[in-house]
RNA sequence: GCCCAGGUAGCUCAGUUGGUAGAGCAUGCGACUGAAAAUCGCAGUGUCGGUGGUUCGAUUCCACCCCUGGGCA
């Protein structure tokens, strides 16, 4: 193990080659890889998703993917509980975990950026779903004016994800969100006692992988994936519903799209998340951050850093 | 060869009763406290196919030419 250290971050865009570079680190420091990624978490998608394979599950441990159904709601703060029971189990017996995914929030929620809020309960969180959903983001972001007048401030009116948010926390609190986030989060791993890096690859280098990515997950039987995919779950409506190249695949099988156009815009959707990424790790995580522009894992994991 | 339709942003197309043009998608930039592969905001781009003509002024009207699609031969 890294002397000193709690946990090596890995983070970066999609595509970026996190998960070799995680693998290779996990081998040589007899570390498990843990899961930081929102889609991998869910079972049924491993092609689409990226996930690990069989040979990669057999050369170092991995967790926290592919755990939970698809058809259930997850989240930050899931994730967080899920990571607090994982990193008791392996501190207990001294293994070094190496947190490898491209979901910005799950590494802020593990270095305690995130504060702690009540649950909200699914009754509650259903009833202003709908609401959105039977008067837009408009209406519902008007009330919230009322009930938290500085979340409104700060929450754009069209943005309903999070008016609904600030909404049924305020509910269930019976304080205003922009109250409880003061920034007292617990952190899960100390940040100054890990390691962090963030892969950035060149644009136009990662372009040309998303796309060659995406073809390779339809030779490997990604279409099949999808058929399994709606035999075992049926139409999820939820996180895992989004996955990209679900809803693009699945309309090939439908037959109201051709593969040709289905691969187009899947990619599209890649490049235009993978951007969203570099934004978050460019300007969410400070300058204690190592960002790594190499792509050969050999010679990152050679870095000073990993000695 | 003839007839018809079309050639406008990277793509698909709208439009200008003549005053140098716009949507969607793509692209770029950004925000981000439990849905985050989510959600949301901002921005740019054009020799309006070419050459001439009419006009104060043409992407718009006229002529010819080139290209694409369809039809007729």
């Amino acid at each position: 193990m890294i002397s000193g250290k709690q946990a090596i971050l890995i983070a970066g865009p999609t595509a970026s080659g996190k998960s070799g570079l995680a693998l290779e680190l996990a081998e040589r420091f007899g570390g498990t890889v843990v899961n930081a990624d929102s889609m991998q978490v869910y079972d049924g998608l491993r092609i689409l998703t990226a996930r690990p394979d069989a040979g990669d599950l057999a050369r170092a441990p991995h967790r926290l993917y592919g755990h939970v159904d698809p058809r259930d709601a997850y989240s930050a703060g899931a994730y967080t509980r899920d990571c607090e029971v994982l990193l008791t189990e392996l501190r207990g017996a001294a293994i070094l975990p190496i947190f490898c995914g491209g979901t910005g929030l799950y590494f802020k929620a593990l270095l305690g950026l995130l504060d702690t809020m009540p649950a909200v309960p699914d009754s509650l969180r259903q009833a202003w779903r709908r609401r959105l959903a039977e008067e837009g983001p408009a209406a519902l972001h008007s009330l919230l004016v009322e009930r938290d007048p500085a979340a409104a401030a700060r929450i754009a009116p069209a943005d309903g994800q999070r008016i609904v948010r600030a909404l049924e926390i305020a509910d269930v609190a019976g304080r205003p969100l922009s109250e409880l986030q003061a920034g007292q989060g617990r952190p899960l791993i100390d940040g100054g006692r890990c390691v962090k890096i963030v892969l950035t690859p060149d644009r136009a280098v990662l372009r040309e992988r998303i796309a060659q990515r995406f073809d390779s997950m339809v030779e490997s039987g990604a279409m099949e994936e999808v058929r399994d995919f709606r035999r075992r779950f049926g139409a999820v409506g939820g996180t895992a519903g989004k996955a990209i190249g679900l809803a693009e695949l699945g309309a090939v099988i439908d037959g109201q799209a051709s593969l040709e156009a289905a691969s187009e815009r899947a990619i599209a959707r890649t490049r235009q998340y993978a951007k969203r990424q570099e934004t978050w790790f460019r300007h969410q995580f400070g300058p204690d951050w190592l960002r790594i522009p190499l792509r050969n894992v050999t010679e990152i994991a050679a870095l000073e850093v990993f000695r």
